[in-house]
DNA sequence: CTAGGGTTAG
């Protein structure tokens, strides 16, 4: 919006206009015929002024003609300089002169203002018409409404609507063409529609304009279906046509679509030019066919700044922060001069690669340009240097900037955030003067990012208390802490919040809610929002594939891997662990090898370490220890500490001391080990009695300063999370968990169970481990569950570790005795307890 | 006289 530009009142004296700056005449080209008509002529204000200031001098300076003239001149160069000056002329004229021949003048300055982007001054200008008494005309209203139409000025334009239908001007096709564009712009497309249908001729422009309108205001579908139906009905298309269908081909993104209106492109002979060269690699970029977008970059040989701009934004759009490096470097060398928007993608490229030393290039270059003051460049900087791990330059960035917006708070604090420093982010989130939507979005991942799920979900609620909508960013975070508290609840409230807030539900929103229902142990919601959802990727199908699999439904996770393949997603390095899971949970031990084969056969994805992990956990589960090892053996990689781990876990599970002892040997000649796995081999070793190996590594942990995690439960009753740890509590609530507890215990025993004391892995008495497992912190969340919540109510029960076969009998003993569902997620899978069943066939 | 392209943070 323009800034510069200073109105003067309408009537006042503008008495520079008898004084111009220089005393030269004019040159003699300029005055080939009458002075007047010659203004016309000039290219410069100092051409006009000079030429003015001899029209003045010859007593022709105020005639109606002169003034006319020199306005539609200045008008037209649209400079703030000339508009001023056309102005001032004007309000010159009007002090003296009746209101004949005012029209035009009007209608010029209108214009004037209107194109150089001056709106207010024009809307203004159309006023202070009416208190004049000047009426406008046909050519008035089409200036005004572009004016309303730029700045979004809905009340102005609805008024120039009425004014124009009062005086009988509705159906002139360019003033209706003008009332389409401008309810298009200002986003009301059923009024645009209504115009358009009210025509009794449309032209080109007119079809142009609400096409256009759709494609601006997210209805690009619609917008390319208005062109299709302006072919069918005849209409020939221009360049201006094609560049909006384009750009609504870009925004959809589809490449069938966009095919088919290239192809109308190429048959209908409408020149190509650059305007359609840029739509056109923005569409084939946005489409996802990168190459295509750049062999017709190549092949333009005209490259202006828009187009360069263009195709690096998109590169730094997609990720591809090298070739936008590389195009960047072709421009510097052979192109247009680098502007502030070509710095934005340049800058953001830097960012993405984390390449400090490109960034201080850009930064010199923001320099020597003079770009600093733009802030939209230093909010960059300030992500770019971030994200290079250079925060003290962020900082200084931020602390030098005259005006920070809320941008630049929101990069520093995401670049706090990003490196772990959530206490300085917070810090500066409770000081910014204004936060938005990002700012609450980037504290609520902070939280999520560190694990703090039950505050994340709390912070979301005080924002929506601060009457703060969420977006689809916000909810992402709502839902994958949902998923990891395991919090069914509050995960269907999450989604019925979604629904009622119509939040646009996009893949990446999508595939969370899949694998937060999954999480919470309700595949059949997954599946449900699976199903509804219009486009999906790998990692859609994977959070599917993981449904699947921690419900132990093998089957038909394998199924729905194929049906993946065939509607021709590309398998990649994750969706392989989700499936060799799945295989894993329900001992697919034939399928497993299959498709660890098929990775590097079928898909050309070459097994990853951790794919070897899936296969020995597999193998493992299924007590076939010897194969395991061979793997292991037979690996192209050095095993790490997670795949001997994972071989130990096994070794746990089916008591074999002599491998665990062999996969401990091997774990120890690595340099690298995870604190977990020493916890793991002492617990093998206390399950098989050897108590003396068991203190060694005890004292290794110690001396590594390592403790076991401890075992922790969670519970949702009533939307609120309860935590319990192994041992338990003393306060009233738990007391009377504790009775409750004692109750199953009691009618345990009855029942004729004898506890498992192998799972219990500390050197005590068999008095202490019994009671020692009584009070694992599953029994006593089910406990709990029993008591707080009424009698339908199926428990569900988080815990961190992986579930006890002591614990496991527990549930199925208590979904039985007390009739009801209980569904335990452990940091492994799913376990549904029905009726003393449960869904893994007590195979885990 | 009316219609058209590129812009930072989560």
């Amino acid at each position: 919006m323009a800034t510069t530009l200073r109105l003067s009142p309408l009537v006042s004296a503008a008495p520079s206009l008898a004084a111009p700056t220089t005393q030269n005449e004019p040159k003699t080209t300029a005055m080939e015929t009458s002075p007047t008509g010659s203004l016309r002529n000039c290219k410069t204000m100092n051409e006009v002024k000079q030429l003015h200031c001899h029209i003045t001098k010859t007593g022709h300076g105020s005639k109606p003609s002169t003034v006319t003239r020199l306005i539609s001149t200045c008008a037209e160069m649209g400079t703030s300089e000339s508009l001023e000056y056309a102005r001032k002329a004007f309000d010159l004229f009007l002090g003296d002169q009746e209101t004949k021949g005012m029209l035009f003048m009007c209608n010029s300055l209108i214009r004037g203002y209107a194109s150089a982007g001056f709106s207010d001054e024009a809307i203004l200008l159309y006023v202070q018409m009416a208190v004049r008494g000047i009426l406008p005309d046909k050519f008035t209203f089409p200036f005004a409404l572009s004016a309303c139409s730029k700045v979004v000025a809905f009340c102005e334009g609805v008024q120039l609507h009425g004014a124009l239908v009062k005086m009988g001007l509705e159906g002139d096709a360019f003033i209706d063409n003008s009332l389409i564009h401008f309810y298009a712009e200002c986003g009301e497309l059923d009024y645009g529609r209504k115009v358009f249908d009210g025509m009794s001729e449309r032209n080109i422009v007119s079809w142009t304009s609400l096409i256009c309108g759709y494609a601006r205001r997210n209805s690009p579908r619609e917008a390319v279906s208005l062109f299709f139906e302006m072919v069918a009905e005849g209409f020939e298309s221009n360049s201006v046509t094609m560049v909006c269908v384009i750009s609504a081909c870009a925004k959809l993104k589809d490449l069938k679509l966009s095919e088919r209106v290239c192809a109308y492109l190429g048959e209908s002979g409408v020149k190509v030019n650059t305007l359609m060269v840029n739509a056109l690699v923005d569409m084939y970029m946005k489409c996802g066919e990168t190459d295509a977008a750049k062999r017709i970059f190549d092949e333009c040989v005209d490259k202006n700044l828009v187009l360069y701009n263009t195709i690096l934004s998109n590169y730094v759009r997609q990720g591809l922060a090298r070739e936008a490096l590389s195009v960047l470097d072709e421009m510097m060398r052979q192109g247009p001069r680098a502007d502030r928007v070509t710095l934005l993608s340049a800058i953001s490229a830097c960012a993405q690669l984390g390449d400090s030393l490109s960034g201080k290039c850009c930064h010199g270059y923001v320099i020597r340009n003079g770009l600093e003051g733009w802030d939209a460049i230093c909010n960059a900087m300030i992500d770019m240097y971030m994200k290079c791990g250079k925060q003290e330059m962020a900082c200084r960035i931020f602390d030098n900037m005259l005006n920070r917006t809320v941008v630049s708070w929101n990069s520093v604090i995401a670049g706090f955030v990003r490196s772990g420093a959530v206490k300085s982010a917070w810090q500066m989130f409770n000081e910014m003067p204004t936060s938005d939507l990002v700012s609450w979005n980037t504290m609520i991942g902070a939280l999520v990012q560190e694990s703090m799920f039950e505050e994340a979900i709390e912070l979301f609620r005080v924002m929506q208390a601060e009457g703060i909508k969420g977006d689809r960013v916000t909810m992402v975070e709502v839902a994958s802490s949902c998923g990891y508290l395991g919090a069914l609840d509050l995960a269907k409230w999450t989604h019925a919040y979604i629904e009622k807030n119509k939040i646009d539900c996009d893949m990446r929103l999508g595939t969370a809610l899949v694998d937060m229902f999954a999480r919470c142990g309700d595949p059949q919601s997954a599946m449900k929002v699976f199903d509804k959802m219009r486009r999906r990727d790998v990692s859609t199908w994977t959070a599917a594939i993981g449904a699947m699999a921690m419900e132990g439904n093998g089957e038909r996770a394998l199924e729905l891997f194929d049906e993946m393949i065939r509607q021709g997603v590309k398998p990649d390095e994750v969706v392989f662990v989700a499936l060799l899971t799945a295989c894993s949970h329900v001992g697919f031990v034939e399928q497993g090898w299959n498709i660890f084969r098929s990775m590097k056969s079928v898909h050309g994805i070459s097994p990853h370490i951790v794919h070897y992990g899936c296969m020995v956990d597999l193998l493992g589960r299924a007590g076939l220890l010897e194969e395991a090892v061979d793997l292991v053996k037979s690996m192209p990689m050095d095993p790490n500490d997670v795949i001997w781990g994972t071989l130990l876990a096994a070794c746990r599970t089916h008591k074999n001391v002599k491998i665990a002892s062999y996969a401990a040997e091997q774990m120890s000649t690595l340099s690298t080990q995870r604190t977990g796995i020493h916890v793991l081999l002492s617990n093998i070793y206390a399950s098989a009695g050897k108590w003396d190996d068991v203190a060694k590594v005890r004292l290794h942990l110690k001396e590594k300063g390592v403790h076991k995690v401890p075992g922790s439960s969670s519970i949702e009753v009533n939307g609120m999370i309860h935590e319990f740890t192994s041992g338990g509590d003393t306060n009233t609530e738990k007391s009377q968990t504790a009775s409750m507890l004692q109750e199953i215990n009691f009618r345990l025993r009855e029942a004729g169970h004898v506890p498992d004391l192998d799972n219990v892995l500390l050197d005590v008495d068999d008095k202490e481990k019994e009671y020692l497992l009584s009070r694992h912190s599953e029994k006593l969340a089910i406990a709990f569950g029993l008591i707080g919540t009424g009698q339908r109510v199926p428990i569900r029960v988080v815990k961190n570790l992986r579930m006890c076969s002591d614990c496991h009998f527990f549930a199925k003993f208590v979904s039985k005795i007390y009739n009801r569902e209980i569904t335990v997620r452990d940091n492994n899978r799913f376990h549904f307890f029905r009726q003393g069943l449960c869904s893994c066939g007590d195979y885990w």
